[in-house]
DNA sequence: AATGCAAATGCGAATCATTTGCATTTTTAG
DNA sequence: CTAAAAATGCAAATGATTCGCATTTGCATT
């Protein structure tokens, strides 16, 4: 299936089109799993696409604002990652050696969620869950 | 039940005693919920206990690796949070109005976890969750 | 109680990610 | 094509955390 193209997204949102929005839509589009800002700022440098340091910042702040990404913070790193916002919402396995990212199918927090509101009266409107160990690759090593 | 003493909680860790690490357990101890860095260097100044900030940072730096403390990173208050470590850690749900974390007494991770270990061929090792929303006095307001 | 040593602390400076102010450039609307 | 509004680049400011080094502290030994 054919993605929508970065200059029709930013109109859906009502962010104005630049150049620096639509390379940086297309950059985080590639990716599979979130990436650092710094990752993502080393990623503009080597395609030669030349965007300032605190423009990434201000069009990131704009995507979040806009709903085009998630910013997660990433325990392992002790950074933030960033992703394209999916139709649902996703959580990773971290690997604790090789940092890999790997992405779970179905949120498993639906049951527990539901659980909570009626034991709690708390209404729950977001979470934040990753889960750390080691992978199938390097799960030797330990 | 009476509590540990923090200097027998040193020992047992085998951390040197020092006046500057007796008062911060003790102020950890008298906490409830996680707090930041700059809420218990507040706290320190509040009680008169003079304790250099980058003391501070060391001490918990000596705690964590000693497995005294958890360290968490809260979203919402956008830094980390230090608490005492519990004999089974904790998840909070945590107000997004008041910026309260209520702990959720057993951990709603258990099953999820061994369903991924089978599932995914990953170990794990830890996991972080939040959960995000508006607690029963804030409910009223949105 | 005094001494010596290793470890911990205080202090000021350095670092590093992020933010800000302002001049310049780009985008969009007319 | 032009003008106004918004976005960007650049350099400097900020704020949390870390570091180096001189001083102090805790503790074992005398």
């Amino acid at each position: 299936m054919k993605q929508t193209s970065s200059r029709t997204m930013l109109d859906n949102v009502h962010l104005k089109y630049s150049r620096q929005r639509e390379w940086l839509l297309d950059l985080l589009k590639e990716q599979k799993t979130p990436i650092t800002i710094e990752q993502l700022d080393e990623l503009v440098r080597s395609r030669k696409l030349s965007i300032n340091l605190s423009t990434i910042y201000r069009i990131l702040d704009a995507f979040l604002k806009h709903d085009l990404i998630e910013k997660t913070f990433n325990i392992q790193m002790q950074s933030y990652v960033i992703e394209l916002k999916h139709s649902h919402h996703r959580h990773y396995l971290i690997c604790l050696d090789c940092q890999k990212m790997i992405p779970i199918n179905h949120c498993p927090m639906h049951n527990i969620v539901e659980e909570i509101e009626k034991e709690q009266n708390f209404h729950v409107s977001a979470h934040q869950l990753e889960i750390y160990g080691y992978c199938s690759a390097c799960i030797k090593n330990h």
